[in-house]
DNA sequence: AATATCTTTCAAAAAATATTGAAAGTTTAA
DNA sequence: TTAAACTTTCAATATTTTTTGAAAGATATT
């Protein structure tokens, strides 16, 4: 397999997982391409290499440096902006973790400690009592995940291996 | 708040989790339904209550019994399908664990265990090294949460609870 | 202060994804 | 065996999401 294959298989799968997982492709594809190299990049590398337009580079690098997964650099006498990608990839998943908690999961609780605070002011008295029973029970496990999650990328890789070592076979 | 109200806005919610997640916002609202209901449901009550076609309720109706998070269940003298979910959210959890386990990561992972067997015939010996290295750390980590993620989808809820006390505060 | 270089924005277009509903398929009962 | 009751399929349609590219906005250079 020739080099240029290997990475174009590499960024083509990384694609597909973000998608599957409701990151948008490109922005998947361009993380992906900064995993892999090891030197800075412009946003018209990015462009060229990933065959995309200059908005659409721009703005998914943007997403990638408020996730913390890509960098600004700027090299001495040049004008443009350069770009490094994090390459350790612990850090890399904490901070997708820590990401998608904020946009994602913490709404939901939201709402789900809403559910459970309201008075519910109809309804067959028994249908009142099993709905906000199942609703308790979806936010205390919503809480747990969200604790463990918030633990999980906040931690070094160490202690995560560690447990894993000690518990996980 | 109104009971109705208050389960429209479970189900609005839950709806939107799914679809930040890859899954398909109807998927994820008959789900919420299923969750809240006490009763078993037909096709019909479920296209009724999120005002969705048959063929979309039928489809999506099939797809959470793939998952394992709804069930069939017949009625004495009635001919038609009914269907009841899943209620414990540790194991709903599980199995969506487990689903998308098997749909997404494991299709990744097997791309990198793939690049990381290749043989790579060309490119600056160095470039290659590089490559290599990330391929195989990516991958490790990989495997590493492919088996957390199984320990964790085979648990008793138990298991975990004991852990989290433990370690994470 | 005019110009050149580079970045950001955003409305329109394209692409991807989900939904509909009618027709075909299946099962049960008479 | 026929018909009624129900489920599944899938091509057409609608919706949502992503991408483009040109124009506007910055910032640096002469």
């Amino acid at each position: 397999m020739k080099l240029s294959e290997a990475k174009e298989k590499f960024i083509q799968s990384w694609g597909g997982l973000g998608s599957n997982w409701g990151i948008n492709r490109t922005m998947a594809q361009i993380h992906a391409l900064f995993l892999i190299s090891e030197d800075v990049l412009s946003a018209e590398d990015v462009m060229e290499a990933l065959k995309i337009s200059r908005g659409n580079a721009n703005m998914n690098i943007r997403t990638l440096i408020d996730w913390g997964l890509v960098f600004k650099e700027y090299k001495a006498g040049e004008r443009k902006e350069f770009f490094r990608g994090e390459k350790d990839i612990w850090k890399v998943s904490q901070r997708v973790i820590k990401a998608r908690q904020r946009q994602e999961l913490d709404p939901m609780l939201s709402v789900l400690i809403d559910l459970s605070n309201a008075k519910i002011e109809d309804g067959e008295k028994s249908d009142v009592k099993a709905f906000q029973k199942q609703i308790k029970e979806i936010k205390s496990f919503s809480e747990l995940a969200d604790r463990a999650l918030t633990k999980i990328s906040g931690s070094e890789e160490n202690w995560f291996l560690k447990i894993f070592m000690k518990y996980m076979k």
